[in-house]
RNA sequence: GGCCCGGUGGUCAAGCGGCUAAGACACCGCCCUUUCACGGCGGUAACACGAGUUCGAUUCUCGUCCGGGUCACCA
């Protein structure tokens, strides 16, 4: 018999009034990008709505347990912003947030919906009531007519059994997303899906319908992949008779064309991305924009603060086709918040990165992120452009070459043999004095800026591409060692004249 | 295969019966310039196809094709 006095009893904590959302993940470890997404939209939906984000663990898959899983759970949306309101750590007044821990109350109400006809007891092997030949074949269950006395019999002598939904054979019908508007299914195509597990434990799609409604979720954000169970659920709401919350179905994040982003085709997780020199802010803003986009006037912006997008958010921006995550496109927000940073924080996320390649202590890591920021789209380009710092690379002669600048061997050779004793006497080596010292003799020798700053560029770091000048880079790299690279050039050159 | 859902440039996308069909990334020019980058200016590039409805279809309907999802005692 069901508990009702439980039941009431539970049913009397339910909130009610306010919009309330839950991320429901699974603990597996790492957070996909496509759940960080469906994380955000949860989360704007409550903050737009003035309403209460939840977090509930789902771990009723026994064999998928991973340990730590939960913690970057709780650290991935710390980093994003995402801050729930409930949830198993916070608590909160529909508590317990994990599912194993809320094992009791599925059978409870699986129980109700049996006595209710909406559920039955089913005694099969696996194999007897399921339609093994993959051809879906309705109403082969021998158990679904099994009277109410021969289902108590059987259970009271203690034979294993599951609890299935006792879904109509005729009729339709019809539930409504909030994207994807109304869709209609006929009942003969559906399946008495099970809700209690032989092992006790509910399904996934069970214990959905009775923690989102036991915590009173208004809106429930989650993959199309379920929006061919979404009638399946419908049922079984107005089998208990309770409010059917509005769903939002978002169409999947993509690899490519054919493949969802997965872990196993080697996509990055969110920690992946983080760890390959992406910022937080960046991938939440871009990943707000792959299958969602503002409306109105605000249809051309793209750069949006997590507030910002609360206050835009509105679910019919949310879009039905799938979206391809394109890397390069992460990359350019990645850049445009990068160059947004204050020079000291910059410099501290850079850092870590910048001595990954320089390790000399005497270079300065703050002016080397100085001309950094500028220049990266993403932390993990850093080393290979700043190496030349702690060793200058074995080039060619060849790059004193350059035809915009005018630059041949000789020349540069000229240059340079002219400049050494110009560098040797500066009394002040910083920007002011390096710069004037060059372009003074520019004009002296009645050349452009560029036939003296190429080769001195190219001596002091030895490769055609720098972040930063001739002048930034002879500061950083301190006078002694730059007018130590210049002698070098020398050498190179008279030896390749 | 059945059922469900989609289909605007290479990618993200705006559009919601009448537009020279936005914008962004990427790509290509030019300018700026001390290389690169930043910045500025410009360019290439799209309504899957076929019927219908309509004075008029990217927008509505149907079919075809293509793509995705789902048919578990996984979530």
């Amino acid at each position: 018999m069901a508990d009702m006095e439980w039941i009431n009893a539970q049913e009397a904590k339910i909130p009610h009034g306010k919009v309330r959302t839950r991320f429901a993940p699974s603990p597996t470890g790492y957070m996909h990008v496509g759940n960080l997404r469906t994380a955000l939209y949860t989360y704007l939906i409550a903050r737009h709505f003035d309403g209460t984000f939840i977090l509930r663990i789902e771990d009723t898959d026994q064999g998928r347990l991973v340990e730590g899983a939960v913690d970057v759970i709780y650290k991935t949306l710390r980093e994003c912003g995402l801050a729930h309101d409930e949830g198993p750590d916070v608590g909160g007044p529909v508590a317990p947030y994990v599912q194993t821990e809320r094992k009791p109350f599925y059978k409870k109400y699986a129980e109700w919906l049996v006595e209710r006809g909406h559920a039955y007891y089913c005694f099969c092997d696996k194999a007897e009531s399921e339609a093994d030949s993959g051809e879906f074949d309705r109403g082969d269950d021998p158990c679904r007519d099994l009277s109410p006395e021969e289902a108590a019999a059987k259970l009271a002598a203690g034979l294993p059994c599951v609890i299935r939904q006792r879904i109509p054979h005729e009729g339709t019908t019809t539930f409504h997303d909030e994207s994807f508007g109304d869709i209609t299914v006929e009942n003969a195509t559906l399946d008495d899906q099970v809700l209690i597990k032989r092992d006790g434990l509910p399904t996934y799609n069970f214990a959905n319908v009775v923690d989102d409604h036991m915590m009173g979720i208004t809106h429930v954000v989650r993959g199309s992949e379920y929006l061919s169970s979404a009638p399946k659920y419908n049922l079984l709401y107005e089998g208990f008779g309770w409010e059917i919350p509005k769903y939002v179905h978002c169409a999947p994040v993509m690899r490519d064309q054919h493949n969802k982003m997965s872990k196993r085709h080697g996509d990055p997780s969110y920690e992946d991305l983080i760890a390959q020199g992406f910022l937080s802010e960046a991938v939440v803003n871009y990943i707000a924009l792959l299958g969602w986009s503002p409306a109105g006037e605000l249809a051309e912006q793209e750069i949006f603060t997590l507030e910002e997008l609360v206050q835009a958010f509105q679910l019919s921006g949310i879009s039905k086709s799938p979206a391809i995550f394109d890397i390069e496109k992460l990359r350019h927000f990645n850049s445009v918040y990068i160059r947004a940073m204050a020079p000291e924080a910059f410099a501290a996320v850079a850092a870590p990165f910048i001595r990954q390649a320089v390790k000399n202590p005497a270079i300065d890591a703050a002016a080397v992120a100085a001309i950094l920021q500028q220049r990266t789209e993403q932390l993990t380009d850093i080393p290979e452009k700043i190496d030349f710092f702690d060793a200058l690379p074995d080039y060619d002669a060849e790059l004193y070459v350059h035809k915009k600048s005018k630059t041949d061997v000789p020349g540069s050779l000229e240059m340079l043999k002219k400049m050494l004793p110009v560098f040797e006497g500066l009394t002040s080596w910083d920007d002011e004095a390096i710069l004037a010292a060059m372009t003074l003799m520019a004009e002296a020798e009645g050349v452009k800026n560029a036939k003296v700053m190429w080769p001195v560029r190219i001596a002091l770091a030895g490769k055609a591409v720098t972040p930063g000048g001739a002048v930034e880079i002879a500061r950083i790299l301190g006078k002694e060692e730059s007018l130590r690279r210049i002698h070098l050039a020398i050498e190179k050159l008279e030896a390749a004249v």
